[in-house]
DNA sequence: GCCAACGTTGGC
DNA sequence: GCCAACGTTGGC
């Protein structure tokens, strides 16, 4: 089973948006390398972390499960909204979605300042310089020891 | 195929 | 609001 980070952004959805809905696609993903996270490498199962970006405070506030297939993008078809692909057929979708599950949510957000503090987190993708991939991995450890800072109770 | 210009991301 | 990083676009 592997493991990822999805970045959001709380005014547009946010870990309170997918609790109330259960099940999402998570969509409106316009980055070649994250289409191939979220298309190819992710399975069923995957746990993921919902990370809060462009937001007070900034920082991973839950988790999720991945809980299905790739699936064409929806919103990719839609003329006149901002994520329209004018290249795109039904045949030939060129962005692709996964349905996740709401896990839970944190008794307390995980800040980004704290996450760059703990030795055992340095080699995430979100702390590095200059990243801006929306979809990352991170290793069982490193969602571990979120999990625990985030003081997580099941059933969220 | 190169690369400058431009747009977006996202922390601060 | 600033600005570094970096992806995309488009002229050539």
């Amino acid at each position: 089973m592997a493991h990822w980070l999805l970045k959001t952004e709380p005014e547009v959805y946010g870990i309170d948006d997918l609790r109330r809905e259960g099940l999402t696609d998570w969509d409106r993903v316009r980055n070649h390398q994250v289409k191939i996270f979220l298309r190819d490498a992710m399975a069923r199962g995957d746990r993921c972390l919902i990370y809060h970006s462009n937001a007070e405070p900034t920082g991973v506030v839950g988790t999720a499960v991945v809980s299905g297939q790739a699936v064409p993008d929806a919103t990719q078809f839609r003329k006149g909204d901002e994520a329209f692909e004018p290249r795109a057929t039904r045949q030939a979708p060129v962005w692709w979605a996964r349905p996740v599950r709401f896990e839970s949510r944190f008794a307390r957000c995980v800040e980004l300042a704290e996450l760059r503090k703990e030795p055992r987190l340095r080699g995430m993708a979100i702390l590095k310089r200059g990243n801006r991939l929306s979809v990352t991995p991170v290793t069982a450890a490193e969602f571990a020891c979120i999990e625990a800072m985030g003081g997580r109770a099941r059933g969220g």
